[in-house]
Order: structure tokens, then sequence, then C-alpha cells
DNA sequence: AACCAGGGTGATG
DNA sequence: CATCACCATGGT
């Protein structure tokens, strides 16, 4: 992969005026899967139809390309640095003392507001299969089927209208196995307006879960991946083989609500905690 | 070679 | 309601 053209424009943040955001925990925590480390300390994320270019250099955040204006417009809001993170951790804090020494193993995860639709049809792709290969997958859904970005080697994350189009044949060059079927099933309803993404905005977290359930392919897990990455429902808490294992061993089971209305949060640093610290 | 991966479905007790 | 084989594919 080579970098985007670099022009001399770029947006400089400062870290220590921004608690609780660190790029490499908030993207290797399983939320997205558009994004690869070019080189140490330069990420490239693909997002909001475009690649972005950061780089890490001390302190500093750096946006390459990327003019102020931009960056307060788009990306400010793509990594959730609006949000005060400082009460929510203060909220877990005051919730659960072990959660303390747990979230101390990140420097900060911030949860992306992700396109509802690309953050559905990822997490049908992620069922029973690995992160590496969920992003090969997503690699060739994209490059087979999306629109090539203009100026940029990469290309779009393909519409429900594209998809739904399709056939599973079509699909085999992307080797997605079993879960192609539940692609298009996705694709059909919403390109169909079967299922309407927007009106989950104003379901109750129960209701809008049971919703994308009438999808097939999506259960429970799923359903609650699509809340809190592509909604921002950040009561929603997804659970994987990881955090069943975590919440056994470090909390003898105890029910996630104990996190309350930020169990979402919770749950990307135990999720962090238990793949890398274990 | 058997088991696992950010699970869900459909059949069966 | 709980359990369970099965589902494609690739890595270990």
């Amino acid at each position: 992969m080579t970098m985007p053209q670099n022009t001399l424009l770029s947006y400089k943040l400062n870290l220590n005026d921004i608690p609780y955001f660190d790029l490499y925990d908030t993207l290797n925590c399983g939320q997205c899967f558009r994004f690869e480390e070019v080189s140490t300390n330069n990420f490239i994320i693909i997002a909001k139809d475009k690649p972005l270019h950061i780089t890490l250099e001390d302190n500093f955040i750096i946006f390459n390309n990327t003019s102020k204006d931009e960056f307060e417009s788009v990306w400010l809001d793509y990594f959730d640095l609006n949000t005060d993170y400082c009460e929510i951790m203060q909220y877990l804090f005051s919730k659960d003392q072990k959660f303390k020494s747990i979230a101390q193993k990140s420097n900060g995860i911030r949860i992306l507001k992700q396109d509802p639709w690309e953050t559905l049809c990822s997490f049908i792709i992620s069922q029973n299969n690995n992160i590496p290969r969920i992003k090969g997958i997503i690699n060739r859904l994209c490059e087979n089927f999306g629109n090539k970005i203009p100026g940029s080697e990469f290309y779009s994350f393909p519409s429900p209208e594209t998809l739904a189009a399709l056939t599973c044949e079509d699909l085999s060059i992307i080797r997605s196995g079993f879960r192609a079927k539940y692609i298009i099933d996705a694709a059909l309803k919403i390109a169909s307006n079967k299922v309407c993404l927007d009106s989950i905005y104003s379901l109750p977290l129960d209701e809008a879960a049971k919703y994308l359930m009438t999808i097939k392919g999506v259960g429970v897990k799923v359903a609650a991946c699509t809340l809190l990455y592509g909604f921002h429902r950040l009561d929603s808490f997804p659970q994987d083989v990881w955090i069943k294992r975590a919440m056994d061993l470090l909390y003898n089971g105890a029910d996630y609500k104990i996190f309350g209305k930020y169990a979402g949060v919770a749950q990307q640093y135990i999720f962090n905690y238990v793949r890398n610290i274990l």
C-alpha cells in the first residue's frame, strides 16, 4: 500500500488536550476493520468515503491532507472527540471498582461514529470469523463492488443498492462463505426500505436490536455491535467469546448492566484488556 | 488433524 | 426456553 499524495496541508492536534484518546487502541479494539498501519506511527483509515492518513508524532496526532475546517466538520465527530469521556469514565469508575485497573491498560478508547450500513454489513461478516479474515473479506467486498475513490487507490464501501442486485455466486469472489446469503438479505431489506436504518434512531435499545434481527444472519451480538459502533448507542454491550470469558473471569459472570448507560464503553476496555493483557 | 475465529439458524429435547 | 450440529474459510 502506498501513501496518498502529500501536500503541506495538515491538521495537528495536541493529545494532551484530549484525554482518553489512543488511536492505536481505538482502531485495534475490534470496532472497525478498514484501517492499516502502513508504517510505524502511520495509519490509513478509510471512512467517510475517503482514505485518511494519520501520523503519530510525540504528543501530536497529525491529520494529513486535512484542513482545520474538514477536521472540525468531519473527523472531530467521527473519532467522537466532542464527547466528554472524563464524565463517562468517572461514571464507570463509580459503578465498579475493578474497572479502573482494567481501563488503565489503555490510554483511551473512543467509540467511532461509523456508517450504520457499513457497520451492519461488516459485523454480519464478522460472525464465527477472526479479525484478519474479516478485514480481508471486507477489502475484497469494497474492491470488487465499491467505487474507486478519486485520486486514490482505495474503494468506497458498496451501497445496499449495489449489493442487492447481486447473487451469492457473484459474492463468491470475496470468499465470505455462508455469510454471503446474509449480506444479500441485508442489502435487499435495506435497499427496499423493508428495514429502514433511519428509524432505528427513535427506537429503545431492545426494540432497535429486535428490528435489526429481522435481517437474516443478524443475531443478538451483531445487532449489539451495529448499535454501538454504527448508531453510537453507548449502552449497547456486544458479548463475544472474549467478553464472555472476561465477564466470567473478572466479574464471576456478573450481568453487564452493572455498567449502566455506558456499558458499551466499558465493553471496549474489557475487550482490549482480555485481548492484549491476558 | 482437530480446533478456533468479535455467531446465527434451524431442528430437536 | 436450552442445547446442538452445521455452516465456509483460513490460520495454527
